[in-house]
DNA sequence: TTCCGGCAGTTGAACGTTCAAATTATGCGG
DNA sequence: CCGCATAATTTGAACGTTCAACTGCCGGAA
């Protein structure tokens, strides 16, 4: 193993004190043009790079963001964590911090990990998903005077930090107007049982739109647990009233696959028009089932998402104290993705 | 923001030096029972965790374990790299180790980000996915000493390095056998072109099986790139030959919902025994695709891999030299999953 | 008694960096 | 050419931990 090359090799070899390569790594502006350039040469010709463990032992900063990667629940609508993640650790890079990962059964546990993680690493700051109702780990953080963003709304106390959102309000609103468009009137839903933020955001949007269109969306809805055989029995109670639906939209994937299985239009992948006749289905996430049955679903900008939590962190931690623009609350909307099913 | 608790704090309140305390965090048996206890006591009262920083300054470790987290590829076939990193982190945890992520577009990328990570991070270990022909990053690692596992055997030099896989031959082949008892004789397998590790070895297992029961697989299989439409294809040109199969393996869970297409057999999540008389159908990965479609399909022990993965670097790091018992090749066996189509 | 070895614990230095204060260099007006 | 303000650079200390060397102490063999 070479040597390892330090800030004093540096400073030998660009003929200046440490402090000076210090400088000129964290304020340039003190140093003077020939010899900023003199020690940038001989850190490129020694290839040097700050150790971040003594520079953190200074500072009290790791640059070090930490983020909980949960197991993949439900499955069919998994995988979002694993893309908002992604975008996470690449929008990361650039800003020079990097994404620690931990896993928690529970609140308790999370806010557990958090003690752990916050006096052995120095934790800069946290991402926070799957944000509830009644969420103790938000005002933990908030006490304790430690940076976060949450990617989810705080949906009990909505100004209190920073967050980023999808609204899926617009989204499901979004799907019905694509609906009437089409010419469905008679335009279902199938959502999760009222209580849940992102659950009642979705089904508002749906009655917002039908609203819009004079529509009463009264007798319309169906309010099941997540899932594909949920998704099946509310859609055969939806098709079994006295006026029964055209066309409905979902609060997930998985529902909508249930739906479509139950109105009998469930083959995968053939692209092309929507066949005409057929109940209209529209999903939520555009996960990869919706993708590989063909089903039309809304997407959430997942990447945008985390390019946004990402840049409130950074300008929260890199300029302590300053409020980003817009109070840091940021609501995204989703996408229609159009396929055979709507 | 209270005062740091630091081992100063807790050699005081112990009434020892901060080097005893230190020794009963790292050598407890230098330190008397009635010491080690007074102290064990303080660190307890006073909430005292080491500062790694410090820590990996001294000592040029950092318990950071770097894993790579790859963008949702095709979709249909990622989530896998999910569960992947999810059960890393937990299995990382209870050994006090934590996973830091990275991204990489490319094999060169990604040896760059090694060399950043290992000088300003320390990172103590590298767990490799997605191992191909050719790679490059094994040899950069291995020539530098740094500690690695590979999720996915070396294709080339079978024993270089510590590795954790699937045993996707005993997967097909077993998914094969299971066909055969069905009384299926003409079973196809659509698989990916030569040349991919992973490719040839799912193959392998297929014409094993055929073999063990005396058939001939010569002109049962056919060859595409991995995709839903490439599935549908190869799936009607297995149907439409002289002899026609009657039950396909698949390579992925994306050609064998293209199968399922082809063969008319995609209703989604029906529990229940397979249809006879349907052209059977199995998949790789257990994707959440298959799980909501119905599709019998072969799932990767994908927590017990990540588990071996990190029992792999914790006695190569808490044991230097050491090397771990089977020499560090461990081959894992998938579980086929029957559901509807199989 | 003397000396030695081992155990329990302490002391001082070091890891690589940045902060705060001190020193030296530079430029400018008188 | 001096004095002074300001720019540029250096010095010394500190962050929290562990390593290596050291000091006492006790028991047993010579």
């Amino acid at each position: 193993m070479a040597d390892r090359v330090t800030i004093t090799t540096v400073a030998r070899h660009a003929q200046v004190s440490v402090q000076t390569v210090s400088n000129v790594l964290n304020s340039p502006h003190l140093v003077r043009p020939e010899t900023r350039q003199r020690v940038q040469d001989a850190i490129d010709a020694l290839g040097y790079r700050a150790n971040q463990a003594a520079r953190q032992m200074r500072t009290g900063r790791s640059r070090l963001i930490a983020a909980r990667i949960e197991p993949a629940q439900d499955g069919i609508n998994g995988s979002i964590l694993d893309r908002f993640l992604h975008g996470l650790a690449e929008a990361a890079a650039p800003a020079r911090y990097r994404v620690l990962l931990y896993t928690a059964a529970d609140d308790a546990a999370e806010i557990a990990t958090y003690e752990d993680m916050l006096s052995a690493y120095d934790i800069d700051a946290f991402v926070l998903t799957s944000t509830h109702h009644a969420d103790t780990r938000t005002t933990w953080l908030a006490e304790r005077g430690v940076p976060f963003v949450t990617f989810g709304r705080p949906w009990d106390a909505p100004g209190s930090h920073p967050w980023v959102d999808v609204d899926g309000a617009a989204g499901t609103a979004e799907a019905t107007r694509h609906l009437l468009r089409a010419g469905h009137r008679r335009i279902g839903f199938i959502g999760w049982p009222p209580g849940s933020g992102v659950g009642d955001d979705r089904r508002s949007g749906w009655a917002a739109a039908l609203a819009e269109a004079g529509i009463d969306c009264h007798g319309l809805d169906a309010v099941t647990a997540d899932g594909v055989a949920e998704g099946v029995a509310a859609a055969r109670d939806l098709l079994t009233r006295a006026e029964p639906v055209t066309a409905i939209v979902c609060c997930s994937d998985s529902l909508a696959l249930g739906a479509l299985h139950a109105t009998g239009g469930a083959e995968p992948a053939v692209p092309g028009p929507p066949a005409p006749g057929r109940i209209a289905v529209i999903g939520f996430d555009d996960t990869p089932v919706a993708q590989a049955v063909g089903l039309t679903s809304i997407a959430q900008p997942l990447g945008e998402a985390a390019t946004h939590c990402l840049r409130l962190l950074a300008t929260q931690l890199d300029a302590p104290g300053s409020r980003p623009p817009g109070d840091g609350q940021i609501l995204l909307t989703p996408a229609l993705v159009p396929r055979r099913t709507a």
